[in-house]
DNA sequence: TATTGTTATACTCTATAACTATA
DNA sequence: TATAGTTATAGAGTATAACAATA
């Protein structure tokens, strides 16, 4: 290495660059402090949903609640009820859903991950005074509910071919091409 | 759906899901930005990477520079030198470097989709007003460098049972569980 | 022996399509 | 016909191990 002081500099000046790395590092902090009680975090947001309010939520509301797709959902049930963390109820009232309750064990490791989560949050934060702190999360607030929906289907927003384009407009990337060893 | 608004309240309350949709939703708006430009972000930050300095730069130092595996820059280097953006020269001081250069096309994709992300970045950022989006800036690298390091190898499996973890302590995730019916 | 580039492999996460049973 | 759950599959993205060439 030569001087990479000059080029990590350079990326942590790319919002993306930083944006990305909060999400892997609190990642970390997040998955490291609910390891203990077995659970990922998106599990326990899951139980937390589950846990959320008295009315009973079928695996399809959980889903979109959480913004999970359905069908990554029943992998998630299935292993939160093969552990004993959640049960599986037919609805009398329509049979076609699968109503998701908390088990004793699951309501039990949900009030210790919670309080393990919420000191990795803590934790991450705690290079940040409580003001920056307080901003950031409100600034996060703002940009998610402005651009709710954006990252569905990744490309539509922006159809615009902007001017210039021309210059990269070589063979679209395939999948294996030949190496020039 | 019943009532969504209490649930995905609840979610919104949650550092790391904002973190992660602030992830999601960036990479959604520069992915489309630079789409005209056949470049992924990825692709893009090699670019400048290659082009911040007179010095040459093997695929390791881009790799280590960029926080990128040196396995995965293989496949990255492959695809831009398949489109005529960069070339790869063997080092004639160490034969075993990969020294890499952009081309012609490669500066002049570099220009255009550069810019292009700096709009995106700033359409990104919209909603905020210009204390609050430096201020994001400013508090994400302070984060950033608080943790350097953190997710190198931290989030993986489930293998340490730590204390407490008894209110979960059931049978650890296999991975083709046996489901229920 | 260590390092660079490379390949092969595997694992996670996610997205899509299709099937079933219900409505 | 439409919806809920399920299954299978495929695609990214990333990480590890091993190998050849070179130092």
């Amino acid at each position: 290495m030569t001087d990479d002081a000059d080029l990590s500099d350079l990326l942590t000046l790319r919002l993306g660059y930083l944006v990305k790395h909060a999400y892997l590092q609190l990642a970390a902090f997040l998955g490291d402090a609910l390891e203990p009680f077995g659970v990922h975090p998106r599990e326990l947001g899951v139980l937390s949903v589950i846990a959320a309010d008295g009315a009973e939520r079928s695996q399809n509301e959980l889903a979109s609640a959480i913004g999970m797709d359905r069908t990554t959902m029943v992998a998630v049930i299935d292993d939160l009820e093969d552990r004993g963390l959640v049960e599986r109820h037919r609805s009398p009232r329509d049979r076609r859903r699968n109503v998701v309750t908390l088990t004793e064990a699951g309501a039990a490791c949900l009030r210790n991950a919670e309080q393990a989560r919420a000191e990795a949050e803590r934790a991450y934060l705690a290079p940040l005074d409580e003001d920056a702190a307080q901003a950031l999360a409100d600034t996060l607030r703002t940009l998610y509910e402005a651009h709710a929906g954006t990252h569905a289907g990744s490309a539509r927003a922006h159809p615009v071919q902007g001017p210039g384009a021309a210059a990269c407009a070589l063979p679209a990337r395939e999948a294996g091409g030949a190496r020039g060893k």
